[in-house]
RNA sequence: GCCCCCGUAGCUCAGCUGGAUAGAGCGAGAGACUUCUAAUCUCUGGGCCGCAGGUUCGAGUCCUGCCGGGGGCGCCA
């Protein structure tokens, strides 16, 4: 018995009650009620406080319903025991056979254990990194590629059909400082006023000359637009190149300029001017988004004619929705929180309801600490800490697995020290060395020519209080993936895989809890049940760090 | 000035969207290796959940106001 069915198991009580006259319920039966795993032992396997919830609606207090419930609870099929304690909690044991099949069920789902069809038919679209090629992949985007992408993999195994998208702003400014500051390196000027600098702008402005050596004759302004164009591609690839390495690959790489080319833009303004959400004012058109929410109204078209930044998002916008996307996720560092009001204002102003046509996520910086001090950084000086240096100091998976284990809303202080150490500090190694455990072990049952017992299997062989523990923290998989999946919350992931590591550490130093047989002992149905329950448990990790992009090595 | 995020053990952070005696890791102290991989486990100590009010059966969680830290507020992108 899993906590989905042991809640339909309380539902199904409840509405027992009704039908007998028991109890009155105006607003009916709830379709589904919490049940939680007790911090506390003692408080039963599950609790629930579903009495308390219920008893100002049903007219009674919260004991004497629980009283109620706990009597049809006591005789339905896998509860041992139930007990009514404090203000109203039902506290309910499990029988352990009812429990230990949970072992079985999670094998035979195998990979698709914890997957779900909440999200089947929905459309996604998640933007995310779109950081301009004007460097190196940057500590904040790199937080963005290890979230989105596992905040991705859970929407998938929640059964949605996602898009991951790039936006890359190839339009305005930016790329002008960018190749002013390539062509400022090739002629061994100083770095340009609002410029950048650094090692990586001369070994691009190396390449450019050695793919066109015509350049060094040309004028500056003719020479800087060879230098955008060859730059710029191959600023992107680089970045394409690292996120690649980082196990992130987008389906859709989308360029700010084909907006404009397109006539996108035009045609959002067309239809915002259509619907009355915009006016021309000193000259210049502007987006009524006061009215929906933000601090003021935006420019989307200077006085000068040249469309502003916001009017890419407004063809971009309109261009996901046309092609399908119901659901339009964007990701973005706290420096673009600002973003947020605007964008909102935009998704209505097109008819649409902010918070679910787009959602917007917002993600705290990421700082470097050596000997406890931040590493600072400056774009001009060409210091910025890229993908590629964390990668280099701590490893693709410990990157990925520090990234996506906080909230979005937690400044992230990465310890290099600390996350570069092959040891037990480490959470992600430590989570990685349970999975390659139970692979060992799993290996070492074949060598005796254990095999999974199937048909043969007796759940209530487990039924040590550390099997129990342990069966209690598999079948809670299903539930994170969906507090994540609903929340938004890929560390929700971690934060479990960790807690379900140590459950499963604690389980096998419990001598009574021994999977294999010891010394010349002949297999019995223990060690096989055993068996199964490691297999339930590389499952469970297994699937846990897919979902986070993290590698489950067999050996360590 | 206005907006967003944070404030929980010495440190780094969780806290399942209002539940029982607030948790984990690290650090500190004491133990367990002829092992199913000790990259592990066991035990001990450690707290006005920033402060003050409010909402209710119940608040770390929700509301208001302060204090402290970080970020943002352009016809830049």
């Amino acid at each position: 018995m899993n906590p989905q069915q042991l809640s339909e198991t309380i539902v199904d009580a409840l509405t027992a009650l009704v039908a007998d006259g028991a109890i009155t319920l105006p607003d009916g039966v709830p379709t589904e009620v919490t049940v939680e795993r007790p911090r506390q032992k003692g408080h039963g396997d599950y609790a629930t406080n579903v009495a308390m919830q219920l008893a100002k609606k049903a007219g009674t207090n919260p004991r004497a319903l629980a009283e109620l419930v706990a009597d049809r609870l006591r005789v339905s099929d896998g509860v041992s025991g139930v007990e009514v304690a404090g203000p109203g909690f039902l506290n309910v044991s499990v029988e352990a056979g009812a429990q230990g099949q949970v072992a079985a069920d999670i094998v035979a789902a195998g990979a698709a254990y914890g997957s779900a069809t909440t999200l089947a038919g929905e459309k996604i679209n998640v933007e995310f990194v779109s950081a301009n090629p004007t460097g190196p992949l940057h500590l904040g985007g790199t937080r963005w590629a290890a979230v989105g992408d596992a905040l991705v993999r859970i929407l998938q195994f929640s059964g949605a059909e996602v898009t991951r998208e790039y936006y890359f702003n190839d339009h305005g400014a930016q790329l002008d400082r960018f190749s002013s500051s390539l062509l400022a390196s090739a002629r061994g000027r100083e770095v340009p006023e609002d410029g950048y600098g650094g090692d990586y702008i001369s070994e691009i402005a190396d390449q450019v000359v050695t793919q066109r050596p015509d350049v060094t004759d040309l004028p500056d302004d003719e020479a800087q637009e060879v230098f955008r164009q060859v730059g710029v591609d191959l600023m992107f690839e680089e970045i394409k190149s690292d996120l690649h390495d980082f196990g992130v690959d987008f389906d859709v790489y989308f360029h700010e300029k084909s907006l404009h080319d397109s006539g996108a833009v035009d045609k959002a303004i067309e239809r915002l001017t259509a619907m009355g959400n915009t006016y021309t004012e000193d000259g210049a058109l502007w987006l009524r988004t006061e009215k929906y929410g933000d601090d003021k109204d935006r420019v989307i078209v200077r006085s000068n004619g040249t469309p502003a930044y916001i009017s890419g998002d407004l063809g971009y916008y309109l261009d996901k929705r046309e092609r399908g996307f119901d659901r339009c996720f964007i990701l973005l560092g706290a420096d673009h929180h600002g973003y947020v009001g605007r964008m909102m204002a935009m998704c209505a102003a097109f008819g649409d309801e902010p918070g679910k046509n787009l959602e917007i996520l917002i993600g705290q910086m990421v700082n470097l600490l050596r000997d406890g001090q931040p590493l600072r950084m400056s774009k001009r000086n060409g210091t910025v800490i890229s993908m590629n240096d964390l990668v280099e100091a701590i490893g693709v998976d410990a990157s990925r697995y520090v990234l996506a284990r906080y909230t979005n809303d937690t400044t992230i202080d990465i310890d290099l020290e600390l996350w570069a150490k092959a040891s037990n500090d480490n959470p992600v190694y430590y989570v990685q060395y349970a999975h390659a455990r139970t692979c060992r072990m799993i290996g070492n049952a074949t060598d005796l020519g254990m095999k999974l017992p199937g048909d043969g299997f007796d759940p209530a062989l487990l039924a040590h209080e550390r099997d129990g523990d342990l069966l209690r923290a598999l079948a809670e998989f299903p539930r994170v993936v969906a507090s994540a999946t609903d929340l938004r919350e890929p560390h929700r992931v971690a934060r479990y895989l960790e807690d379900t590591a140590s459950v499963f550490n604690k389980w096998y130093d419990t001598k009574e809890c021994r999977m294999l047989p010891q010394g010349d002992e002949p297999v019995t149905p223990a060690n096989e049940a055993r068996l199964v329950l490691v297999h339930a448990t590389q499952t469970v990790i297994a699937n846990g760090l897919r979902l986070l992009g993290v590698s489950a090595p067999e050996r360590m």
